[in-house]
DNA sequence: CGTAATTCTATTATTATAGTAGACAATAGC
DNA sequence: GCTATTGTCTACTATAATAATAGAATTACG
């Protein structure tokens, strides 16, 4: 399962791709659009910002802002960066793979060899989004 | 993340399969071939019967087998049955749906969309391995 | 009966999660 | 420069989930 702090920066991150190039949104219209508690959104706006994947100002007037383009941040991207990983187990990660504990060697275990098939099928779909896509009920 | 409880339910489950048919298999072969805390695994295999996946005997000669052929039971199943559901979102399980706390409505909610995919995509590779499947690299 | 096995209820330790508090820093506009 | 506004940072707390253990009870075979 995705945590809510992974899905609240998710809404977040969608919040600011509708608002594309209108300059800083601030956090209480984050917050209040999408249901998220504004202290908490603090802490995860600050963690995208400091992964690059927002811009912030200060002071009056400030706010946050997508560093890229929508088009250029796919989900995937986002639930790697915040969650560490697509996989469901630790040994079928790409990016951040460790080994399960207690288990057998990888290289025996046939539960390995099928999370890495469910992570390569999340990863296609994941992947291919963008936060450009209004991802209607039919693609 | 499946949790490390899932994943030994799953290494339990693959080790009965291997033995069908030879009927009860002692706990205590389960947890040293698959490394899996012994106690731990009691309570684990209780579940799983109470869950009808696997048949017991208590006493002298007991053990545990599966209630059903390795190909009646599919990793989707498993899954399900153990976590709950095999969706990365409690809004986009098919089976165990709820909505997710803090949340748009669901209509409205890109995320859910998303979701519903990803959980089709999973369901499609876990439904359709069985514990009879050897999993090869090439499968 | 005795031994080998599972079963059940309860408990614990550890970690992750979700969220809050409050002091601090920067900026814009007057 | 003042001040209101807005983000930043560190620390803390409460709750829940997870992983695992303890120990008594039950069953069944021989």
């Amino acid at each position: 399962m995705l945590s809510q702090k992974t899905r609240y920066a998710i809404r977040a991150l969608q919040h600011l791709a509708d608002h594309h190039g209108e300059g800083p949104v601030p956090l209480t219209d984050i917050a209040e659009t999408q249901k998220i508690p504004a202290k908490f959104l603090t802490v995860i706006l600050s963690e995208l910002s400091r992964e690059g994947l927002v811009d912030t100002q200060r002071g009056r007037d400030g706010g946050y802002w997508l560093a890229l383009s929508p088009i250029d941040i796919s989900y995937g991207d986002i639930v790697r960066l915040t969650r560490g990983s697509l996989a469901l187990t630790p040994c079928a990660s790409r990016f951040a793979h460790e080994s399960c504990t207690n288990c057998l060697p990888e290289s025996e275990c046939r539960l390995h060899r099928i999370m890495l098939r469910v992570r390569d099928e999340t990863a296609r779909v994941l992947d291919s989004i963008s936060l450009a896509e209004p991802v209607s009920l039919d693609i």
